[in-house]
DNA sequence: TTGTCATCTGTCATGGACTGACATAAATTA
DNA sequence: TAATTTATGTCAGTCCATGACAGATGACAA
C-alpha cells in the first residue's frame, strides 16, 4: 500500500473518530460537518469526499456486518429449512460481530451508543437494511424454488427475523449493555422469535391465487 | 368555525394537494418547498408554519391511521390472547383505513404511490411508527400484567406484526394495486403472520433472568 | 533526479431545507 | 370603531450537500 492510500485510510479513520467523539459530547444533530472537518484539519468539502453524508459516516461500521449475513445464509446447507437456515445465519452474523467488535470494543460500543441515541439514525440504519433483506429474500426463494414476487413467505420470514433483531438491539440499548449484554440480548430475541415461529412456519401454505391460503383474496 | 380557521384548513389542504401533484410529476426529491409554496401563492416561510418539514407533509395522512390502531387494541376484550387481540386490532385498522380512503380513493392512492416510490420516505414513515409501537407494547404489557422493560415478548409481538404489515404494503406497492388490492395484500400478510405465530406464541415462556427461557443468557 | 501524470485537496459559488426575529396585514372581540 | 390576537411576508442566517476549478502532492517512468 502506497503512502497516498495510507494517508487516505488515516484521514478516514481520523474523521470517524473525531466525529464520534463530538457526537458523544454534543450529540449527533448538534455536531456540524464543519466541526468534524476542523477537528481533523481538513476542509469541509473534503469531508464529503470521504463520506456521502453525515449519516453515511455515522452508519459506516454497520455496512460490513450486513454483508456477513448474506454470505452466512448462502453457506447454509441446501436441505435446511428456511427458518432454521435464516436463524442460524443471523446467529453466525452475531458471532462475527462479537468477534470483530472484540478487536476494538470501546470504539464499537461508542458507535452503537451514538446510533441508539438517535431515533432518526437508527431508523435510517434499518432502512438501509432493506437492501440486505432483499438479498436474503432472494436467497430463500431460490432455495425453495419459488418466485419471490408471487410468494410473500420468504419476504415475510426475513422481515420477521429482522424485526426480532431490531428489538434485540433496542432492548440492549435501553439496558445500556456492554458487548456481552448486547450479544446476549440480540441472541435471546432471535431465539425467542425462532421458538415462536418454529411450530407454525413449516405448515404455512399458499392459495392458488398466489396469496395466503387462509383467506380467498384479491389478486392484487 | 370562523373565517380564520376555515382559511387555514383550506391553505393546508391546498399545500398538500399542490405538493403531491408536483411529487407525482417531478418526484419527491426534485420538488422544492419553494415550488409548493409558489403553487399555492404562499411564502416558503408560511409552508413551514403548516408543516414542520417536507417529510411531515408527505407523511401527514399516515398519522391519523396510526392512532386508530391503539384505540382498536384498547377496545379488545381483556380476556383475549395478545396475538389475537393485536391481529384483530390491526384488521380493524385496515377496515378503518379502507373506509376512510373510500371517501377520496384517488387522493389516498396518490399519497401511497408517492410514499411507496421513495425508500427514504417509506423508511421514515415506519420509523415514526415506533411511537405507536411503544403504545401498543405498553397496552399488551398492561393486559398481561408484565413489565414492558423486563419482558421483551409484547414488544417482539408488536414488532413482528408490524413488520408483516410493512411487507403487505410493500407487496401492494410492487403490484401497483388499487384500494381493494392494497387492502387484500395487507390483510393477507397479516393473516399469514398470525397463522405462523398462533401455534408457537402461546407457549413462549421466559427464564428467571427476564430473558428467554430457551437459553440461559446474560442478564444484560 | 526530473518531468509527467493521476489524484487528492482547498477555495469558491450555489442551492435547498430549515429557523429566528420583526413588521405588517388580517380576523376576532369588545 | 378601537384594541387584541393571530397569521403572514420579508429578511437574515445556519447547515447539509454538490459542482467547478485550480493548486498541491504522491506515483511512476526515463
Amino acid at each position: 500500500m502506497g503512502l497516498r492510500e495510507r494517508k487516505k485510510h488515516q484521514t478516514r479513520l481520523a474523521l470517524i473518530d473525531a466525529a464520534f467523539d463530538l457526537f458523544l459530547v454534543q450529540g449527533y444533530e448538534a455536531t456540524t460537518v464543519d466541526q468534524i472537518a476542523a477537528a481533523v484539519d481538513v476542509s469541509p468539502r473534503t469531508f464529503f469526499r470521504y463520506f456521502g453524508s453525515k449519516e453515511d459516516l455515522a452508519l459506516d461500521f454497520t455496512v460490513e456486518y450486513e454483508e456477513l449475513v448474506t454470505t452466512a445464509l448462502a453457506a447454509r446447507p441446501a436441505g435446511e429449512a428456511p427458518l432454521a437456515a435464516l436463524a442460524t445465519a443471523f446467529r453466525e452474523f452475531i458471532h462475527q460481530m462479537e468477534a470483530n467488535a472484540a478487536d476494538d470494543t470501546e470504539r464499537f460500543l461508542k458507535h452503537r451508543r451514538v446510533i441508539d441515541a438517535n431515533p432518526a439514525l437508527l431508523a435510517t440504519g434499518f432502512a438501509r437494511m432493506a437492501e440486505t433483506e432483499k438479498k436474503l429474500t432472494a436467497e430463500l426463494a431460490r432455495r425453495q424454488g419459488t418466485d419471490p414476487a408471487a410468494d410473500p413467505r420468504p419476504r415475510l420470514l426475513v422481515a420477521l427475523i429482522t424485526s426480532a433483531l431490531r428489538v434485540g438491539f433496542e432492548c440492549a440499548a435501553e439496558r445500556d449493555c456492554q458487548l456481552v449484554g448486547l450479544v446476549g440480548n440480540v441472541t435471546d430475541l432471535l431465539n425467542l422469535a425462532e421458538a415462536a415461529l418454529t411450530p407454525g412456519w413449516g405448515q404455512l401454505s399458499l392459495g392458488s391465487s398466489g396469496q395466503v391460503a387462509t383467506k380467498a383474496s384479491s389478486p392484487g
